[in-house]
DNA sequence: TTGACATATAGCTAGATAGCAATATAGTTA
DNA sequence: TAACTATATTGCTATCTAGCTATATGTCAA
């Protein structure tokens, strides 16, 4: 238990990483969408991604040039299964979460990079 | 939420703070009880508490010259309530917490102390 | 192939955290 | 009152973490 449990409690214990996961509850999204929305710099941003993605909490794929993150279906972390599920009925009516939402529902990475699809 | 939250997973995010969690579920215990089955230093174990309890995540009160600790009956944190309902599920089968929570059943202030109750 | 660009990694720094020993505080007992 | 003791606080140190800039990697387009 201990090991895989603090890792995740540890990922989700930073209010950053936190709005990423409110993000990903909404759409899939790529690195810069939400480098775009957290207004951290883009390595920071990664090095967030990994600390999920290391605990179980996001999965990525590539598309081109572009690595796009969302909440996994499933995990074979039952800590993060659950947290995952606590974390959907919270924050929503936060307002720092609410107002870094509302940018990443406007954040596209066509008008970020100016590059097709 | 977000400050309250992260209180709460940040001191729930310590391997020893967990099991403190997990003795108290079986039973209210004074410091000196913890002290011995955690095997960490008197005030190392002091400041943990005292993390747990700016979480909401354990109650205590004062016997005499003892302090008896406990996991609250109702917490005004929404999240600590949350978190102690998921740890009741998690860890009892982890060695490490298996242990501890074994010297925490024969830890008893009378036999540590040579004092009467 | 070369240039451009999205993302990841490396390396650094300031601040947070967990541990300890020493000391203060508060309650008990003699 | 004075000595004793359970717990809390203080002050210190080593380690960890989140942020940054600079650079590496891998993909696309010309």
């Amino acid at each position: 238990m201990l090991k895989s449990y603090i890792r995740v409690m540890k990922a989700l214990a930073d209010p950053n990483r936190v709005k990423i996961i409110k993000m990903l509850e909404r759409r899939e999204m790529c690195v810069c969408e939400l480098h775009a929305a957290l207004k951290l710099a883009q390595p920071t941003v990664s090095k967030h991604l990994k600390i999920l993605d290391d605990a179980g909490l996001v999965d990525s794929r590539k598309e081109g040039m572009w690595v796009n993150y969302r909440l996994p279906e499933e995990t074979t972390n039952p800590y993060a299964q659950r947290m995952l599920a606590c974390l959907a009925a919270w924050g929503n009516d936060d307002a720092e979460i609410k107002r870094t939402v509302r940018l990443a529902d406007r954040a596209d990475r066509c008008e970020i990079t100016g590059r097709p699809r």
